[in-house]
DNA sequence: ATATAAAATGTCATCGATGTCATTTTTGGC
DNA sequence: GCCAAAAATGACATCGATGACATTTTATAT
C-alpha cells in the first residue's frame, strides 16, 4: 500500500500538502496540485480510511445478524433497513448468523471489529438468543430488537401490534360471515406466532363466540412446504372451515395452492388470509388479503434509536418499546361465507 | 469515548498492559488483570477499532451497491455473497442505490470512504452503468462485474451461459412435443434478456426449424405484472403457443396466474417454464421447470477473486471472465404436447 | 523597490491502538 | 538470602491520515 507519505516524496512536496489536494484542493496551487495528482495516479494511491476514520474519529456502521435471508421476514425487513440507512447517510453492514455455530462468539467478536460495527439490529429468533444479547453487552455494543418475544432490559424494542393485527383478521372474517376458521400458526420459536394466534382467540372472546376447538389450529413454521401440510390437515377435516388464516403470506399461498389442486375455488369455497404484505401475496391468483407489516416504518425508527445514541456510551438501562402501527389489505382471496351442506 | 489511556490510568497500569489484557490476556498477571478489567468496565470501554485496524493493517469490507433489493436477482444473489462471505471469513457491506441521484458520486464516495470498501461487487444493470465504473476507477476500487453486457478491460466478470441455458430449455420443449412456443422477454436493460432470447432461436436453427414468427415473443421486464400482460397477449393469439417459457420465474408464474384464470391445465393445456429457480418457482402450482442459477458458485468466485487481490494495488488490466455452469430443473409445469385443435 | 497582506506550504502533534525492546519484578534452586 | 532465568510490565515508536500553528512564497499597494 502507498501512503501519503510517498506520494509526496514524489511529487516533492509534504504529506501536508498532499492531504489538502485531497480535502481542499482550492488551497493548493494548480501547478502543485496537478503535480500531486500525477503522483497519485503514477503511485496507484488511495487514501487509508482507517486512518482517517482514526483521525477524524468516524462512525461506525450498522450492523445487521441474518440467521435465514431467505426468509420473507428477514428480508424484507433488510430491504427497509437499506432504504432507512440511505435515507440517514449511513451505512450497514450485513453478515450471516446461522444457527448457533461453536464459534460464533469468535465470529461475533470478528464482526463487530473487522466489520467496525458498533450498533447492530437483531431480528426475530435471533434477537431472544440471550448468550448472543450477553456477549453483545459484555462487548460494549449496542442494538435494537426486532419483534422479540421478551423485553430486554438493556436493549429497546421495535415491535407491531401482533396480536391487534391478527384479531383484526379475523373481525374481517367475521364480517363475512364466516363462522369457521382455520388457522396455521407460525413458527413455534417466534412470538409473533404466539401473538397471532391469542389474537384469534380474542377476536372470538370480543365477539362472545365460543372458542374454535383445538382442531381448527394447525401447526406451520411460516414456510411454504409445512403449509402445505397444514392446508391439507385443515382441508380434510370433516367440517372444513370455510376461510383460513395462516400466520403469514407464504403459508397462506401454500393454502391456495392446495386448495387448487382440489379444485375449491377461492374465495368462493374458502377464504384465504395472509399476514406481511409479502411479494408473494400479490403474485398467487387471487392476490391475498393480508396484512402490511410497517417494515419501512420500524426500520425508520431503528435509525433514529441509533442516531440517538451518537456520543453516548451505550443503550441506557430502561426499557423502551416502540409500536408501530399496521393496516389491513383487503384484496380478492377473502369473500363472503359461502352456505355449505353441512354448515 | 474512554480509550485504552483512560483504563491503564484508572488500573494504575501502562496503556501496553492494558493492551495485552485485551489482546493476549495469559500474559498478564492474575490480580493486574482483574484490576485491568474492572477499570474497563467501571469506564465502559470498548476498543476503537478504526486504530487497532489502523495498526494492523486490518482488511476492508466487500462493498455491495443494490439497485432494486426487491428483484430476486439481486436479493439472491445478495444472499449467496452472504454466505460466500461467511465462509471465507469476509465482511459485506451493502447499499442501495436507487437509478442515478444527482448527488451519486459523493454517495459512493462517502459509501468507499465509511463503509470502508476497497472491492466492490456490480450485479445488473449497474455494472453496466459506465461512469460509476469509471469514477471507481478514479477512485482506486475494484470492482467485479456480475453478468455484464459488455466486458470491461478493467473489471473481471463472472457469468454464466444465459444463451445456452436459454437454448436448453427450447430443447426440453421440442423434446416434448411443443411446437408453437411463446416466450416472454426480460427487462431489456439486461444483457441476460438478450441473451435468453437469442438462445431461443439458437435453439430453432440448431433443431433446423423455422424461426418462430414476432408474435411469439412479448416482451417483459422480470416482473410479475408485466408478465400478466405479455402472458394475455400470447394466449391470446389466435393460434396460441402451446409452451411459454418466460424469462424469470416471476414472470412464468404470472404465466401460470394468468393460465389458470382462463381455466387452462398446467402442463395438461400449456406448459410454462421459468428461469432463476426462484423460492416463487416451488411455490406456484404446478412448481416450475427452470434452469438454476449457480448464484453461490459465482460468488464464491467473486471473492476468490477479490481474495487474489489481496495486497494487489488494483486490478490487472486484462479482461478476464468467468463461466460458470448452470442446470435445468425439470418440474411439472412442463408436459407432453396435446393436440389441440388446429394444430 | 519595499512593506504588507494574503496565499501557499511546511512542521509537529495527534487520533487509539499495538510491536519492539528495555526494564522491573517474580520465581525457583541453591 | 542470593542469583540467574523467566515472567511481567513499561517507554517509545509506529500505523496513515489531518488539525493547529509556523513559516515561506506570492501578490498588491505604495
Amino acid at each position: 500500500m502507498t501512503t501519503i507519505y510517498d506520494v509526496s516524496r514524489l511529487a516533492g512536496v509534504s504529506a501536508k500538502t498532499v492531504s489538502r489536494v485531497l480535502n481542499e484542493p482550492d488551497r493548493v496551487k494548480t501547478k502543485t496540485r496537478e503535480a500531486v495528482l500525477e503522483a497519485m495516479k503514477s503511485l496507484d494511491y488511495s487514501p487509508n480510511s482507517m486512518a482517517r476514520q482514526l483521525r477524524l474519529g468516524g462512525g461506525s456502521s450498522l450492523g445487521l445478524l441474518l440467521e435465514d435471508p431467505a426468509s420473507g421476514y428477514q428480508s424484507r425487513f433488510h430491504q427497509a433497513l437499506l432504504t432507512a440507512c440511505m435515507e440517514a447517510g449511513k451505512h450497514m453492514t450485513v453478515e450471516l448468523f446461522e444457527g448457533v455455530m461453536p464459534d460464533w462468539q469468535a465470529r461475533v467478536d470478528r464482526f463487530l471489529t473487522e466489520g467496525r460495527v458498533r450498533d447492530l439490529v437483531l431480528l426475530p429468533t435471533l434477537c431472544d438468543f440471550a448468550p448472543l444479547k450477553d456477549y453483545l453487552r459484555t462487548k460494549g455494543a449496542r442494538a435494537v430488537l426486532i419483534a422479540p418475544s421478551v423485553y430486554d432490559t438493556h436493549f429497546p424494542a421495535v415491535v407491531m401490534d401482533d396480536r391487534a393485527a391478527s384479531r383484526q383478521i379475523i373481525e374481517h372474517l367475521f364480517s363475512l360471515g364466516h363462522k369457521r376458521i382455520g388457522h396455521i400458526t407460525g413458527h413455534a420459536d417466534h412470538s409473533a406466532s404466539i401473538l397471532r394466534r391469542s389474537g384469534v382467540v380474542e377476536a372470538y372472546d370480543a365477539a362472545g363466540l365460543p372458542r374454535p376447538g383445538p382442531e381448527l389450529f394447525a401447526s406451520g413454521d411460516f414456510m411454504f412446504k409445512k403449509g402445505i401440510e397444514a392446508a391439507e390437515i385443515l382441508l380434510s377435516l370433516p367440517d372444513a372451515p370455510t376461510a383460513i388464516f395462516a400466520a403469514n403470506d407464504e403459508t397462506a399461498a401454500a393454502v391456495a395452492m392446495v386448495a387448487h389442486k382440489r379444485g375449491l375455488s377461492i374465495p368462493g369455497d374458502l377464504s384465504v388470509v395472509g399476514f406481511d404484505d409479502a411479494p408473494i401475496a400479490s403474485a398467487v391468483w387471487p392476490a391475498l388479503t393480508t396484512i402490511r407489516q410497517p417494515y419501512l416504518e420500524m426500520a425508520r425508527r431503528v435509525v433514529q434509536i441509533i442516531d440517538g445514541w451518537e456520543g453516548q456510551t451505550r443503550s441506557s438501562g430502561n426499557t423502551s418499546v416502540f409500536m408501530t402501527p399496521h393496516e389491513l389489505i383487503v384484496r380478492d382471496s377473502s369473500g363472503p361465507a359461502r352456505n355449505r351442506p353441512g354448515n
